[in-house]
DNA sequence: CCCGTAGTCAAGCATTTAATTGACTTCTCA
DNA sequence: TGAGAAGTCAATTAAATGCTTGACTACGGG
């Protein structure tokens, strides 16, 4: 035990800020944003709340599509909970959980930025990955804003329906990535076709270009998914029940 | 052992991305964007990386800066350095660590809006400790760019000098608050004072406003920091030597 | 009101993280 | 070239984190 173990005691039991000193001010505003920082830190909430970005899910979807035991997930969400970067909806027996504001989803997205530029492990993997199975361009939001204005662009939402029902690009038309392959006949030569599903990490898209090409389609991807676009205030559309 | 565990070990040990499934590939991805995380989750190391967004300093700076012991200022430092968020320039026996890149200050800035916003104890001790020994406005960047440009106000830094000298916003004055007491005629009582410093948790900036006042000054402080400032990319000089 | 489903909680173990100490390395300068 | 200053490293201990398992709680339908 020395002086500074002795101050961090006092004020983590809860001193009056009105009788902290700088240090003690620091340390207490240091700690609560670590608190916060390490709810993310961890590869499955990281993935959970890029999920949730998406919109609502009840804990065993979550834990279907996160590959992690309800169990596990439940606990994970436990702390995501406490640091208050989820909030729950509880309907009959389900408890949906969502991103309890916007600002969660700025924060994973500052830290994807970060990662995708700083760590030449990640930008290496998605970049390796997406050449190896489907070898094409993407486009950016900005690119598909331009080409809205310019063009015949059908914007295909390859997310699950449930996730599109949630909240989609606006004008996008939705055909699950499963579905695919048999409703072609849906989408027409004549226009160009961007699809995008989650963000950066999702497959979905790039799944889907590739079968659209394979089939004589002039296809591309979004590079960022529907929470980046929502971000930006550009115009969305909820499918209501 | 279960299928899980057997997949993760498999692309710890460099798996190619070619040969990766989906859920290999997220969980790469995720694996890598966690241990970004978790270098930033420790209260010391966040305060290393707001000093850091000042400019560079040597590994007894930050020591003293954070009040943490040499060696255990090393260790941390090392762990950004191993995150690649932060880089080194050795100058003789001084070593001096730096941000990477913006990216970094970003994803401290989105975690620390975040806290302030969603964790009440943040805002709450910012808010008490400001209010028990300060009582009084302040500016943001928004407003202070308005006040430049309708009227007389001098842009007060209260840093120390060496953080001034390696950046400061344009035509800003520096008086190291250490010294504002006793240099309080080089400023004008005509003109408004807005004091600033590293960010909205540095309490220098609350001093110094505080000492202003007291002496007869309008005096306000900027709610952010120099950080912020710059990556706006608004007007800032640099002192060499 | 009890059964089944959805989810949480608690215990136990293995792993990781953090601080301290003291030894070690690297560089400067006399 | 060797003393001293600036940092790093390695070992130790304490604490926190994460996963699994199985028991537990909450709700709805018959």
């Amino acid at each position: 035990m020395n002086s500074r173990t002795d101050r961090l005691s006092l004020w983590f039991y809860g001193k009056s800020a009105a009788s902290m000193n700088k240090r003690e001010f620091k340390d207490k505003v240091y700690h609560e944003l670590a608190r916060i920082t390490k709810s993310m830190a961890n590869p499955h909430r990281l993935e959970i709340i890029e999920l949730l970005a998406q919109g609502e899910f009840s804990v065993e979807q979550i834990a279907d599509q996160t590959n992690l035991s309800i169990a596990n997930a439940s606990q994970h969400l436990q702390v995501l909970k406490v640091a208050q970067l989820v909030e729950i909806n509880r309907q009959g027996n389900f408890i949906y959980y969502r991103l309890s504001n916007s600002n969660v989803f700025k924060a994973w997205k500052a830290l994807r930025e970060l990662g995708v530029e700083r760590i030449d492990a990640i930008d290496k993997v998605v970049k390796e990955f997406r050449k190896s199975k489907f070898d094409f361009e993407t486009v950016t939001i900005d690119g598909l804003i331009e080409k809205l204005d310019s063009g015949k662009v059908t914007i295909l939402d390859v997310r699950p329906e449930y996730e599109f029902n949630q909240g989609h690009i606006a004008n996008a038309i939705s055909i699950p990535i499963d579905e695919l392959s048999k409703r072609l006949k849906e989408l027409s030569k004549r226009h160009e076709i961007i699809a995008y599903c989650r963000g950066p990490f999702c497959v979905y898209a790039d799944e889907a270009v590739n079968i659209l090409i394979k089939a004589g389609y002039k296809a591309s991807r979004l590079e960022e998914g529907f929470p980046d676009w929502k971000l930006q205030d550009l115009p969305i559309e909820v499918t209501m029940n």
